[in-house]
RNA sequence: GGUCACAUAGCUCAGCGGUAGAGCACUGCGUUCACAUCGUAGGGGUCACAGGUUCAAAUCCUGUUGUGACCACCA
């Protein structure tokens, strides 16, 4: 015996792995549709009714902070099924690996090592620090990829990209070029989110609101009547305010235009206290009535909404926080220099001690943080550069209106529009060092220049001014998000016009998260239509997002991680990815546990125990088995083939539609209830008989099929047995251990063809499963009765409900001869001595068993009482009348008969083969008292 | 405030017009040699509620209630 107890994932994963790898390089490669000819060429069949395209995934490039997590295994686990079913299936497949350079995350990250090691980042410089964190990358940046393989991820680590490579860099900087001239990218003074301690302006998808206590001062402004006199101490107007702070970069108070209170206001002045600055009163439908005291302190360099009424109304912009959020110049002596918390505190008490603070009220309000620092933002005005997202927006939402981009589950795209019809413009600087550095030169009076080189800036600035100007690079880069937008056709070397961007863009599918729609998949579109001319994929299935088993965010914080790489050593990684896949339901949050992999590893164990049955008997697998539609004998046979046939043809379709929960189900079923308890047990008297050549023929060809059919969701294993049973590995007492040798692999094998079958074999599987009913009621009947397995009754075949029938005899005749030819495994799962099909004596105390309108009898158990046979009978009696009672309300339904005349036959012939059944049982049951 | 989901067995979830399904949990029986990381039999649900469409609704539509997510929101 050279199988082992159960699969050594531990000691075989890896060498499969790297078994693996020329064939998934080979089956990747993108010429695909020039065909060589050449017999020896890993091409050779495939690629072919695609029109030599690719099958393509560009998977999401973890960033080079990472550590594989669970929602990377996740994901990483989806794509790699769907490479490998459609490599299996004939197509060239590409996986697009990379890295993503992460920006802020990594800036953060060397920063703070840095700090450890009592290194700043200002002190050192650009040149230095970046030095740095490319050191840093080199030794911690891969790991995620050794990881990924661990998981069995078949694309070609060879085409690995990384978003700031030098090619990377050169096409980031030609896009922006590109969009600059196309006179999409402008730079404008704007407010943004600014992040203090970053020191750089983020995306407004980083910011996080967060729900707060807080506190709305009501503050009094008075009023100016006359500009030219001084304000009235008993007039005023009461703003309200959670930030009373900002009030020094108040240049404007506002109310409702047809707020009845205030009108009479409009137009007059308000001295904004503390700075005594005189500012206007203006009407905007922007403030409502309703909240606060319904007038709003205008402060354009600190709130969004202030920033765009001082635009309607031409307000002046007071800055009055540094990049820090300290106060500036701009404010009174006293406040200057003091933090935004300091500022709020000491502009309060001054307020109060003048009387102006007219009342304090507790609120709860949203307050906004970035994202990954954690920092309060500021909103700030400042110069940034933005891309006018709207252009790019209006051809993003008509490729997915018309349907070029489906989204999977299809209500995502409602997210998609909601966002891209709002859009807003995406600012592209950000202050930091690591990334790509914006491509604008400026001379020294402040004309800039956009060019890809230093030299070609040189050049413009030379013929603007008619001689060379020194020229200063903008220091700040560019949002990551904008490389990952240019990723699906950047990693395929654009902008050249390669070989491999033809054959590669748009690519088949993207696999990600509904977090990342906004950050990624909309620039992505936005972009690659715009440079493309050509969507960058063609499907987008979003995930769920995995939390743990009481429906909980994971957090490091919580403790309540599940770590995959912690799962495939303890499970390995075939239960790791057979568990993940089982969960891919779409549109759903999951929840994950330690537990569901233990049992997806106690499932894999069953497979290894089905092969160990087989080898035991001399099964070996066939790696030449093509097809699957050969009539058999053995009406056993009969069935599997067909049972098989419809697997494939299910579980195919859930490939398609990626549907992998209903995959792995489908695995399940077939396996464990078709293939081990009604086959295999079956088949335990069959490998002696008559028929045993052929039973170890189809036991081989069928568990192949298995492992050709479960092999994208655990790779591992299925090879490895593959292999194991292989009939070449059948030499003469070698021991199998470390001797795999990765030839014909799962991994690049067709599935058999699945024909329909002949009549003859139709007969036999139809018999066999009229058998397999047989033997099901009579276990359940056992089962009810306790009759041990050990003891083994005898069965007689009595009689058919409707012996009247015209074909009743031939019936008859096809039956029995069919018992008699398979009694054998119809005994085994049945526990039976015999099956006496002229079932002429009449054992008045057996229990009548009727499938299908066959009624035959059971011996009575020893040691049984009539009470059981008749509570069993009378069950039996009571579920057929609740059948009937329903089959006849349908059947009398005449609408019914009328619309579906077909599917009310059945019916109509199923009440009247029930209503015989409970005839003969009445009869039955007469006899019985 | 806006949008989108979701409510089915004790738990986690499939099913999405034609007699309610799986896994786990639970109960009985069982180590008969592929498998105790197991086998075998079984119990358990008026499919959130109310209307409507239909011959027929868990399934389609409308509303109600509850839950969640996302977007907007620093008065």
């Amino acid at each position: 015996m050279r199988l082992e107890k159960s699969f050594n994932h531990a000691k075989y994963e890896q060498v499969i792995y790297e078994k693996s790898e020329k064939h998934i390089v080979a089956t990747s490669q993108f010429a695909a549709h020039s065909h060589s000819g050449d017999p020896s060429s890993p091409q050779e069949g495939r690629a072919d009714a695609t029109d030599g395209r690719c099958f393509t995934i560009t998977l999401p490039p973890p960033n080079i902070t990472g550590c594989l997590h669970i929602g990377h295994a996740f994901t990483s686990t989806i794509q790699d099924i769907m490479l490998r079913f459609q490599r299996q299936n004939g197509r060239i497949v590409f996986g697009q690996p990379g890295i993503d350079h992460a920006g802020i995350a990594t800036q953060i990250i060397v920063e703070k090592k840095l700090a450890n090691e009592g290194i700043s980042r200002k002190e050192i410089g650009r040149e230095v620090f970046l030095k740095e964190v490319w050191k840093w990358k080199e030794e911690s940046g891969c790991q995620i990829f050794n990881q990924l393989r661990k998981l069995g991820m078949s694309v070609d680590w060879s085409t690995s990209r990384f978003t700031l490579d030098p090619e990377a860099n050169a096409a980031v900087l030609e896009a922006f070029v590109r969009l600059y001239r196309d006179g999409l990218i402008y730079r404008a003074q704007r407010i943004v989110n600014w992040d203090p301690i970053l020191k750089t302006a983020i995306s407004d998808l980083e910011v996080m609101n967060k729900e707060e206590k807080g506190k709305l001062w009501h503050i009094k402004y008075r009023i100016v009547a006359d500009p030219d006199k001084s304000a009235n101490p008993e007039e005023y107007i009461v703003v309200a305010t959670t930030r009373p702070e900002t009030l020094f970069g108040d240049t404007a108070v506002c109310v409702h235009p047809q707020d009845q209170r205030y009108s009479h206001l409009i137009g007059k002045l308000a001295v904004v206290p503390l700075v005594n600055r005189r500012v206007p009163i203006v009407a905007d439908e922007a403030c409502d009535p309703q909240k606060g005291t319904g007038v709003l302190k205008v402060t354009p360099a600190c709130s969004f909404e202030d920033f765009e009424i001082g635009q309607r109304h031409n307000l002046e912009i007071v800055e009055i926080m540094n990049e820090d959020a300290t106060l500036n110049a701009n404010v009174p002596e006293q406040f200057r220099g003091l933090s935004r918390e300091a500022a709020r505190v000491e502009a309060v008490n001054a307020l109060s001690s003048g009387g102006l603070v007219e009342k304090i009220e507790d609120i709860v309000h949203s307050v906004p943080y970035n994202d990954r620092s954690g920092c309060l933002m500021e909103p700030r005005v400042t110069y940034q550069w933005f891309l006018d997202a709207e252009k790019l927006a209006g051809p993003a939402i008509d490729v997915v209106e018309e349907g070029k981009i489906k989204f999977i589950p299809d209500q995502w795209k409602n997210t998609y529009f909601n966002w891209m019809r709002n859009i807003q413009p995406w600012c592209l600087s950000r202050q930091i060092w690591w990334g790509h550095q914006i491509p604008i030169w400026y001379a020294p009076d402040g004309e800039f220049f956009c060019a890809t080189t230093e030299e070609e800036a040189a050049e413009l600035a030379r013929q603007h001014f008619g001689r060379d100007v020194p020229l200063k690079r903008d220091e700040d880069v560019l949002d990551t998000w904008f490389s990952s937008g240019l990723w699906p056709f950047l990693t395929q070397y654009w902008p050249d016009d390669t070989e491999m961007l033809r054959v590669r863009y748009p690519n088949d599918m993207l696999v990600t998260g509904f977090d990342i729609i906004f950050f990624w998949v909309a620039r992505m579109v936005m972009l690659g239509v715009y440079f493309m001319k050509d969507v960058p994929f063609r499907e987008v299935y979003i995930h769920p997002l995995i939390r743990d088993e009481k429906g909980q965010k994971m957090s490091k914080s919580k403790g309540n991680v599940i770590d995959p790489l912690v799962l495939m050593e303890k499970y390995g990684t075939d239960a790791t990815r057979f568990t993940l896949a089982s969960l891919a339901i779409p549109g759903r949050d999951i929840r994950m546990s330690e537990e569901l992999v233990e049992n997806s590893r106690n499932f894999i164990t069953k497979i290894w125990n089905a092969a160990v049955f087989l080898e035991m008997n001399g099964c070996m697998l066939s790696k030449s088995q093509k097809e699957c539609d050969k009539a058999r004998l053995l009406g056993l046979n009969a069935l599997i083939l067909h049972e098989l046939r419809e697997f494939m043809k299910a579980t195919k379709g859930h490939y398609d539609n990626h549907r992998f929960d209903l995959v792995t189900q489908n695995i399940i079923k077939f396996l464990r209830e078709v293939f081990c308890d009604v086959y295999i047990e079956g088949l335990k008297v069959c490998l002696a008989g008559a028929h045993a050549a052929e039973s170890r023929e189809v036991a081989s060809f069928v568990f192949g099929e298995f492992l050709k059919v479960s092999n994208p969701v655990i790779p591992f294993v299925t090879e490895y047995l593959w292999e194991a049973l292989a009939e070449k590995c059948e030499r003469g007492g070698v021991e199998f251990v470390g001797e795999f040798e990765g030839t014909d692999m799962l991994l690049i094998s067709k599935w058999a063809a699945i024909k329909e079958p002949a009549t003859e074999d139709e007969e036999g599987w139809k018999q066999a499963d009229l058998c397999i009913k047989l033997t099901d009621e009579i276990r359940s009947v056992r089962g009810l009765l306790n009759v041990s397995p050990a003891a083994k009754l005898k069965l007689m075949l009595k009689t058919y409900v409707d012996e009247k029938a015209a074909d009743f005899a031939t019936k008859k005749e096809t039956l029995v001869r069919f018992i008699n030819n398979n009694a054998n495994w119809i005994c085994a799962l049945g526990k039976l001595s015999c099956i006496d099909v002229d079932g002429e004596q009449q054992n008045v105390l057996g229990l009548r068993i009727i499938v299908e309108g066959w009624v035959f009898y059971l011996e009575s158990p020893p040691n049984i009482n009539k009470d059981d046979i008749v509570s069993i009978i009378s069950r039996k009696k009571e579920a057929l009348l609740r059948d009937c009672e329903l089959l006849q309300k349908k059947t009398e339904n005449l609408a019914y008969k009328e619309a579906r005349f077909e599917q009310w036959s059945v019916d109509h012939e199923n009440l009247t083969l029930k209503q015989q059944e409970i005839e003969k049982i009445n009869a039955i049951s007469s006899e019985l008292t």
